[in-house]
DNA sequence: ACATAAATTTAGATAAGTCTAAAAATATTA
DNA sequence: TAATATTTTTAGACTTATCTAAATTTATGT
């Protein structure tokens, strides 16, 4: 069994550095709000354990074992998100810390349970996948609003950012999963577009708003 | 905020001393699986952090304050236990652990909200009453099966012992919740009793299972 | 009431996870 | 490439929660 703290540092080490990438020190200690001297501690423990694969000042990167780990945890996570979403009706704003604890709950059978009562969702209420109890993930194309043109249409199947100020901009918009979007207009100074929302008056959305939103293309 | 180990010394208070009975260290130290040294040490804590009244050899109680983070993780892990057999078709000898684990996220608005998507039960499976958002709990009168007489009627409300072997036996025997038993006979030599289940054929069971189950009398 | 037993507390140690400050290794740049 | 900057690791300390063993307090029995 695994602390909460060491699977906090394995979640942390996939979203830096995926399946194999290497992560550097200063990298972990960011992303975990900790001290570098932290990480190396812990990647020593990590390395012992054969869950990383550390050599000192050279960087780390999930072993096999490390990323199963890993990906069940993120598995865990967007499961809860689904259900807090879902069946108690929170925002898709609100759910990210509750999902941080949720997700240490040590119990398999009681994941493949929520699956099943969630209707083995593939992605969560952000669009990000739900690796399945076999570890597979259905990745969706990466496609963002900003690249789609003039005329285009699209709908919406996931953001990149994932801060609370930006979901709850979208979510003001209705820019929300399912949403159909078409390109009124794109302003080439700015990057900025003009885009029509579930066919209502179009709004103006700055780049920084539109790359960060996945789209898959439609006709 | 208090930890892990804070909440389950207050609830283990709880369980022990109820609302404000005095628990001895040793006690207190079973029930947690620790050892009295352990205890002492936690209730120098508590008592600083006023959640305990505590005077050296004398026992510890709770205080006001104390009582109702104990009763608020009571109310959370009984109705997680709600969630998992009602939604997730767990049976109600299986919950326990995971409820154990569940009992200690932190979120206000997570619980009420779950009381809200459960129906606001008062029960949980196995009978015991969940405290309401301000603490009020509705305890229904303690008869067991064993205070029965011949010919009397019951049904099943609660169980006093919550082992995983007693529970198994009683759904074998479908002795749960709601279940209906008729005492055909009672035998004074060892206070067992043959009881119809349901209408069913009569079954013989033990002084040591029908003096652990809560019945509500009927007609 | 005094000796003994039982319960409780104190003292000091341990493990996990973190921190600061200093040392060491690596990278950058003039 | 030598000096400087950056990154990482090491050393030692701290906190929380636990333990064992010894000391102390309270309870019990004759």
């Amino acid at each position: 069994m695994n602390s909460l703290a060491e699977e906090n540092y394995l979640k942390a080490l996939y979203k830096l550095g995926g399946k194999s990438n290497e992560v550097q020190t200063n990298a972990l200690a960011d992303e975990l709000n900790t001290k570098a001297s932290s990480v190396t501690d812990m990647m020593k423990k990590l390395s012992d354990k054969k869950l990383v694969n550390y050599e000192p000042y050279k960087g780390v990167s999930l072993t096999k074992e490390g990323y199963a780990i890993a990906l069940n945890v993120v598995r865990k996570h967007r499961l809860w998100e689904v259900f807090l979403v879902e069946k108690l009706a929170f925002k898709w704003d609100e759910v990210h810390e509750i999902a941080e604890q949720l997700e240490h709950i040590q119990s398999a059978e009681l994941i493949e349970k929520l699956d099943e009562f969630l209707g083995f969702p593939k992605f969560d209420p952000h669009g990000d996948p739900i690796p399945d109890k076999d570890g597979k993930i259905y990745q969706h194309l990466e496609i963002t609003l900003s690249q789609l043109e003039k005329n285009e249409k699209g709908i919406v199947i996931g953001v990149k950012e994932h801060s609370k100020s930006y979901l709850n901009y979208l979510d003001n918009l209705n820019l929300v999963l399912g949403a159909e979007v078409f390109i009124e207009d794109k302003v080439e100074f700015d990057s900025s577009m003009k885009v029509k929302i579930n066919n209502t008056a179009g709004v103006t959305i700055s780049n920084q708003a539109t790359k960060n939103l996945y789209i898959k293309k439609i006709n």
